[in-house]
RNA sequence: CGGGGCGUGGCGCAGCGGCAGCGCACGUGCUUUGGGAGCACGAGGUUGCGGGUUCGAAUCCCGCCGCCCCGACCA
C-alpha cells in the first residue's frame, strides 16, 4: 500500500509508541502546539472529544447532588502556602504573577495548580452549622502547573479539568463521598471511554499533597503502560483546619468539617487515543466519537454521480427522520457534506451536543473532491467507527459496504434496513470495544512473586504486574529506582492472600498493582 | 534542572562562502475516482534573533532565544 503519494503516514505503534501516539494527534487534527512553551491548542476534532467526556461526566456529578461554581484563576501567595505538605508538594509547579497594573505586586499571586486552599478560604464564611453540611461543589476550568517535560494532553503546563469540593460534617460521610467521586470517573472511563480500570488506593509516596489518602483509577495503554485516569482525596480535616472552617454541631460543639477533592482533566482524551488506537490511527468508541457514521459516494460519470447521490439522498431522509444530525467538526469543515443539488448536509456552525441518550447517528457524507482511497485513510486515521461506501454497484443492488473501523471488516448491508439497524450495531461496537480493551488488558496482567519474575516480565511485555509489597515507601522507592515500575493502585478488589514482599521478602497480606506509567 | 539534537516557504528537508532550492501540502484547469490519482500552469522566503569576519554569509565566528528527544518531578 505504500505507493508514491503516500506521505502522510504515521510511525507504527510496535515500532515507536510515543512517535505514533504524536503523529496521530498531529495528523488527525486534535492538537497542536502552542507559541508558549508546554502549552497546548486544542482543535475543533480534540474538543468534540472532551466535551463528549466533559459532558458525560458533568451528567453524572450533578445526578450525584453536586453544584457547578466558579473560583478565580488567581490565589494569593499565603493562601497557597497555608497548609504546609500542600505547598511543598506543589511549590516547585506553580506559575506566579508578580506584576499587574504596571506595578510589581504586593503580594504574588499564584495561577492555580489547583483550587483546595482558596475554596477552604471563602467556605469558612458559608459554613456555620451542622445544617451548611454537606456543601457539594465542582468546578470546571484550567490550572497551571509548570511541567518541566510536556505530551499533548497528557501532561502539559496548563489543562482543563473538573476539581469537586465538598465538606462534611462526618468522617465517614466523607469516605463515602471519595468513592462517590471514584465511581463517577470509573463510570466515565469504562462505559462511555470503553477503557477499564481499576480502582485502589495510592501508596503513601503517590498520595496528593495534603490529603490523608488518595484513590485512583488506574488505566492499561496499549503499549502495556499505565495511565492514573482519575483521583478522589479524601482531605480528613486538613484544609478546613488550615483555613479555620468549623460549624456547630448537634451537639453543640464547634468542629472542622471533612473536605474531599477529586479532579478529571483533558489526560483523559490522551487515554482514549492510547487505549484503543492503532496502526491505522484513532479507534473511537461511538459514544465519544464525534462523527459515528461517514458516507462515502463512488462514481466516475455523472450519470453514476446522479444515481449514487440518489442513494444517499434516501439515506440522508431516513437519518433525519430518526434525529441524526451532521456535527460541524470532523476535519472536514472544508463542506464534505454540501454538494450541489442535494440535501445539502449542511454544516452548521459550532459543535452539536454529542451523546445525548435520545440523540441521533451523528454522520457526514463526505462529497469532497478527492479520490475514495484518500477519504478511506482520512476517516480511519481519525476513528470514525462506520464508513458507508455506496457506489454504482450498490445502488443497482439496493445496498452498501459498511466497513468497521476497529476490524476494517466490510460488510454488504441493504441499505433500506440500515439506519434502523445503525443505533444496535453502534451500541455493540463500543461493548465490542470495551471487550476489546478488557481482553487486552487480561493478557497484560501477571501475578509475579519474585523480584527476578517480576523485572523479567516487566522488561519482555510491561503491562500491570500484581505482586506483594510489605507496605514499606522506602521498599516501593528502591523498586522504581531499580525497575522504572511505581505502584499504581492497591486494588480494592485484590483479595486478602498471605505472602512476601517481593523486594525484601517481608509478610503482606495483599497485591499491589506495579507498572510502568506515564 | 542535567545530557543530546535541531532552527531555511504551511510541513519535511537539501544547500555549508558566489542568483534560496526540492518533495509534500496549497490555488487554477483538464483528465481521474471501489484503499492515500496524473499532467500542466501558478502562488508562497527578512534562511530564529543580535553582533562580528568578508568584496560577498543560509553557509565561518561569538552571544542570545526557541523548540524537540532522553533522564530526575507530576493529572
Amino acid at each position: 500500500m505504500a505507493k508514491s503519494g503516500f506521505v502522510s503516514s504515521i510511525t507504527r505503534q510496535s515500532e515507536d509508541f510515543p512517535g505514533w501516539y504524536n503523529d496521530v494527534v498531529r495528523k488527525a487534527e486534535l492538537a497542536d502546539y502552542s507559541p508558549v512553551r508546554g502549552c497546548m491548542i486544542i482543535r475543533p476534532y480534540g474538543y468534540a472529544l472532551w466535551e463528549s467526556m466533559r459532558d458525560e461526566l458533568d451528567r453524572h456529578i450533578k445526578r450525584t447532588g453536586h453544584s457547578n461554581v466558579y473560583f478565580p484563576l488567581f490565589v494569593p501567595r499565603s493562601l497557597l502556602e497555608k497548609e504546609a505538605e500542600h505547598v511543598e508538594g506543589f511549590n516547585p509547579q506553580v506559575a506566579w504573577v508578580t506584576h499587574a497594573g504596571g506595578e510589581e505586586l504586593n503580594e504574588w499571586l499564584a495561577i492555580r495548580p489547583t483550587s483546595e486552599t482558596l475554596i477552604a478560604e471563602v467556605v469558612k464564611d458559608w459554613v456555620q452549622s451542622y445544617r451548611d453540611l454537606p456543601l457539594l461543589m465542582n468546578l470546571w476550568n484550567n490550572v497551571v502547573r509548570w511541567e518541566l517535560r510536556t505530551r499533548l494532553f497528557l501532561r502539559t503546563a496548563e489543562f482543563l479539568w473538573q476539581e469537586a469540593h465538598t465538606f462534611h460534617a462526618t468522617e465517614e460521610e466523607a469516605a463515602e463521598e471519595v468513592e462517590i467521586g471514584l465511581e463517577a470517573y470509573r463510570a466515565v472511563a469504562e462505559d462511555w471511554l470503553a477503557i477499564p480500570v481499576v480502582k485502589g488506593r495510592k501508596s503513601e509516596n503517590e498520595t496528593f499533597p495534603g490529603a490523608v489518602y488518595t484513590h485512583a483509577i488506574e488505566a492499561l495503554m496499549r503499549d502495556g503502560k499505565a495511565l492514573q485516569a482519575g483521583t478522589s482525596h479524601m482531605l480528613g480535616t486538613n484544609f478546613a483546619r488550615a483555613a479555620g472552617i468549623e460549624f456547630l454541631d448537634r451537639d453543640n460543639q464547634r468542629k472542622n468539617p471533612y473536605g474531599t477533592s477529586w479532579g478529571f482533566s483533558t489526560r483523559m482524551v490522551g487515554a482514549t487515543i492510547m487505549a484503543h488506537g492503532d496502526d491505522f490511527g484513532l479507534v473511537l468508541p461511538p459514544n465519544v466519537a464525534p462523527l459515528q457514521l461517514v458516507i462515502v459516494p463512488i462514481f466516475r460519470t455523472e450519470e453514476e454521480r446522479v444515481a449514487v447521490a440518489g442513494s444517499i439522498d434516501r439515506l440522508e431522509r431516513e437519518l433525519m427522520d430518526r434525529g441524526a444530525f451532521v456535527p460541524g467538526v470532523a476535519g472536514a469543515s472544508d463542506g464534505s457534506s454540501r454538494r450541489p443539488g442535494g440535501l445539502g448536509g449542511s454544516t452548521g456552525d459550532g459543535v452539536p451536543g454529542l451523546g445525548a441518550s435520545a440523540a441521533g447517528v451523528r454522520y457526514r457524507v463526505d462529497w469532497r473532491e478527492e479520490s475514495p482511497g484518500f477519504k478511506f485513510n482520512h476517516w480511519e486515521l481519525r476513528g470514525v467507527p462506520f464508513r458507508l461506501e455506496i457506489g454504482p454497484r450498490d445502488v443497482a443492488a439496493g445496498q452498501g459496504v459498511l466497513v468497521k473501523r476497529v476490524d476494517r471488516s466490510k460488510e454488504q448491508v441493504p441499505l433500506d434496513a440500515l439506519v434502523s439497524q445503525l443505533p444496535d450495531r453502534l451500541q455493540a461496537y463500543q461493548r465490542d470495544l470495551f471487550q476489546r480493551a478488557l481482553d487486552f488488558r487480561a493478557a497484560k496482567t501477571h501475578h509475579v512473586d519474585s523480584y527476578d519474575e517480576f523485572k523479567r516480565v516487566l522488561d519482555a511485555q510491561g503491562g500491570f504486574l500484581m505482586a506483594h509489597w510489605c507496605g514499606d515507601g522506602d521498599c516501593e522507592k528502591r523498586i522504581n529506582a531499580e525497575t522504572g515500575a511505581t505502584i499504581r493502585v492497591i486494588p480494592f478488589d485484590s483479595t486478602q492472600e498471605s505472602g512476601r514482599c517481593v523486594l525484601d521478602g517481608a509478610r503482606s497480606t495483599r497485591r499491589a498493582l506495579f507498572a510502568r506509567a506515564y
